[in-house]
DNA sequence: GTCCGTGTCGAAAACGTTATCGATAACGAT
DNA sequence: ATCGTTATCGATAACGTTTTCGACACGGAC
């Protein structure tokens, strides 16, 4: 039906009487074709509706203006990163192909590498990998990474202050008066999540409460890994006044699992979550959360990675602020529930 | 520094003592190779961290097992049919290539089949594209279209209901009380704003109120391009009590526009949007508006693709409902302002 | 000892493009 | 009339794959 074959540069080249070399001079502007020819050629051009294959050339060339934006999914981080990235790469004259895994294979650990090395060779002039496990390796086009396994190290990277943000997160849950805080973590092999731990760690220590190990539980930063956790904090005997989840998707899940379970925020279990993506102001009740500049960590890795392919030296590694947004999923603890309660 | 050439079949090849057309054959595992050589060879591919590329594979073979999304950028409306995309797509053995042209010149009109033609020489096996203006063509990859210029016709398209849901919004400001109900139109080149227009004026006529061409204006769905038309709108010597925007972009912006002007929402001016993205909830006051099952969009479209590709018949024209979402932004208008206000 | 099948492998073409470089024609200068 | 210069053009190699098909060796069967 609409598959009809593909009109190639030599079709061009043949309906106009001249070679394909021409075509392809006239088309990449080239010195050395009469105005005359180019004349013809682009009519024909037109008439045939050509486009240069991306593929062949790419295979061909070595630039191709595009850069790739490799993503794990879909998901609320990776979108608003991607509208920073889309965002910055307007105002250059580079494509933007995000690219995203969906084989089981493929989505296991190691999958950055291997896409980067499927479409690096060469369909994209540099990448910014999203969340990579593995960072090192040698890549042969510039890479930089956002939120990256190990931290800042080798590769290029742009991330936001989770140390803090987490720190400030806590602290606003003890300053209310929580003293039983349990805390949610994302996937244990990110150094986000390693570094959330260690602020809410510091911000107990700092407020005078000691550290629960019993109230500690990890999950994989969405929603279906944090399920059982959830449960286990939420019928705890001496159950926990006020919950800090690694990222939003963890909280949001949270105040659905406190629902179910006839809880109420904040009333009973005051949120806390992380990343603050729109989802989290949409939930029943608002999410108290961390702001992550997830737009603007987009664009920054952008205008890194422009400079790298443009030969410039500068910082590897740029972390950027997190501020708390308080909403309404956070308020004081209730007072310790009396055997029976009064109406 | 991290470039280092690409290892290539040939350097395996070498290294491994065998032909280039050996290694293919046990990288895709073909018949025809011993035990004992495959096994060699697998060793070598492990240890030189081989991948094939997916760019000189595209260019000779004809699957690639990928599918590409053509989305003008990465605004709220893409990025929620991309979920749904890719939320459908992780069932699948697909995997995701999303592609936004950024030069000037693609973003023109017909960047849609320049993109498509680039792209499909072949590096998708299929492609869906978000509101493309041009949509006849002859493409020879399966092509499924969303939220299209011309209607369904000739491509197989998703889309959803916009006159019903225009009609629904309108009523709603009507059933409010309200007489005099602006329209901001979107990009008048796509049939999705006509028929929210077409949607609009019946609801008028529906609810006996005469069609005032002074009270429409057309935007472009996004903020710029509504800046004018929303400033002429409110400053009319006759001021409308209510607007409907053709999407949510267009009436987040009214809300700001209004508010710079001094006129408070609702009570000066109601205003209803149109596609319920997930920023149509954070405005103050949150917005009114038709939601469309945009995630779902998305994962039927994906649906539609591979039926196409797997040579199904189906029906080609998918149109879902849409349903009106009351938020805060909607109010019955205030009584005729006296001269003199009281207090 | 010859013949034929079977199993294993490699040479080479093809995909669509771009870059290099040699060929040809036109033309002014001697 | 011959030569050198310039403008224009085309043949061809190359990019990294996959696929086709022929080559070859090794058996066993006669």
């Amino acid at each position: 039906m609409q598959t009809s074959a593909r009109v190639t540069i030599g079709d061009v080249a043949r309906t106009a009487g001249v070679s394909v070399a021409t075509v392809s001079k006239v088309i990449n502007e080239r010195y050395g074709v009469s105005a005359a020819t180019s004349a013809k050629v682009k009519a024909v051009v037109a008439e045939l509706g050509y486009e240069t294959s991306l593929v062949a050339r790419s295979l061909r060339g070595s630039r191709t203006n595009v850069i790739g934006v490799l993503v794990p999914g879909f998901e609320p981080f990776s979108t608003e990163l991607l509208k920073g990235i889309s965002d910055a790469v307007a105002e250059t004259d580079y494509e933007l192909l995000a690219y995203s895994p969906s084989t089981p294979s493929d989505r296991a650990v190691g999958w950055e590498h291997r896409s980067l090395a499927r479409l690096s060779g060469t369909l994209i002039d540099g990448a910014i990998m999203v969340t990579p496990t593995i960072v090192g390796a040698d890549t042969h086009v510039p890479v930089v990474a956002i939120d990256p396994h190990t931290g800042p190290q080798g590769l290029p990277t742009v991330d936001a202050d989770s140390a803090t943000g987490a720190f400030d997160a806590t602290t606003h849950l003890a300053g209310l008066g929580h003293r039983r805080i349990a805390y949610l973590g994302g996937r244990p092999d990110l150094e986000s999540a390693r570094l959330r731990e260690e602020g809410y760690r510091a911000a107990l220590e700092s407020a005078g409460i000691p550290f629960d190990p019993d109230l500690t539980r990890v999950g994989a930063y969405h929603a279906p890994t944090a399920d059982g956790p959830l449960h286990e904090l939420m019928t705890l005997a001496d159950r926990p006044t006020a919950l800090f989840a690694a990222n939003d998707l963890s909280a949001i899940r949270a105040v659905e699992v406190a629902r179910e379970l006839g809880l109420r925020v904040p009333e009973d279990l005051s949120i806390v979550g992380f990343d603050n993506v729109p989802e989290s102001a949409l939930v029943d009740p608002p999410l108290t959360t961390v702001q992550q500049p997830m737009h603007q960590m987009g664009a920054e890795a952008l205008r890194m990675l422009l400079d790298l392919l443009a030969g410039v030296e500068r910082d590897a590694h740029l972390r950027l602020p997190t501020s708390l947004v308080v909403r309404a999923s956070t308020a004081p603890p209730a007072p310790p529930a009396p055997p029976a309660p009064s109406l």
